[in-house]
DNA sequence: AATCCTGTTGCGAATGGTTCGCAAAAAGCC
DNA sequence: GGCTTTTTGCGAACCATTCGCAACAGGATT
């Protein structure tokens, strides 16, 4: 079996747990979401799911995106000037870098950043609830200047 | 002369310097920027600036918080499902925790994750044009748990 | 595999923050 | 003061996302 068709028996698992039934639209988007391997949005979901059951409804696409986030499958990121993006929950947490050029995403983690951010939060009197930190970039100018 | 009007004749100033007129509402709305120590929405702000000037539309709000955007002398911020945020771009850089309770926005600075940031981008190939980040937090418990 | 209950669908309409188009009004240079 | 150009307020348009609803379909039970 291969990791794509896990992690779809997974979401689904994850949504039969919460009552919510598997409707072939919802497998299908299933199936995309485990395929994944970029950051779509919804729109580009609803295409690639689409073409496995060509009767999906964008409305269903974001409904059914809500549902798993709220099970905590999948997470969405808002970054500037764009639509929602998503991406499986799965792997450890980490942060994002988007090229601003091709609109790429790139993933990193730093647990010296995430030490500092808590200390920041503490000294302050506070604990963090969740955080964001995006880094916008551009591909690094070969030349000297 | 207060530091408020000082700042109300520095937008003034960068306004006209881009070829943008004085207005009796462009002026009531900078007046209102120089004054915030908060970090107020569109909405917010069309409000206060209707206390000097009554007839000023939610449309001359935007349109010249887009003007001062351009011209670098205010910042707007867009936090997680919240309309956009504005704040003087006068002072040092600096990120925000957002109280996720009251709503409240608190800045802060650190020199090390920003060379943090730096490094990582650099080491990946990137040079960050800006970045984001929102650390959403709640007043730490006093209790043990 | 027929039934029933309840959740789900697709559609189009609604939402909410923000922007736009337009004709009327006002800045500000001469 | 007149004239040109920008700006205004208004309402309509926008766009991503959500909602309302009547028709439809899981899936547990039989």
């Amino acid at each position: 079996m291969t990791n794509a068709q896990q992690r779809a028996e997974h979401f689904t698992r994850a949504l039969r747990a919460a009552g919510v039934r598997i409707t072939r639209q919802r497998s299908a988007l299933l199936d995309v979401l485990a395929e994944a391997e970029d950051h779509p949005d919804a729109v580009e979901l609803h295409m690639r799911s689409k073409d496995r059951e060509p009767g999906i409804s964008l409305s269903t696409v974001y409904r059914t995106l809500t549902a798993l986030e709220e099970q905590g499958v999948i997470q969405r990121h808002q970054f500037e000037g764009a639509s929602a993006r998503f991406e499986r929950a799965d792997g450890a947490h980490h942060d994002h870098m988007i090229d601003v050029e091709t609109g790429d995403v790139i993933e990193f983690c730093s647990d010296r950043i995430e030490k500092l951010q808590a200390e920041i939060a503490r000294e302050m009197g506070y604990d963090i609830v969740h955080h964001r930190m995006e880094l916008y970039v551009r591909r690094k100018s070969n030349g000297k200047a």
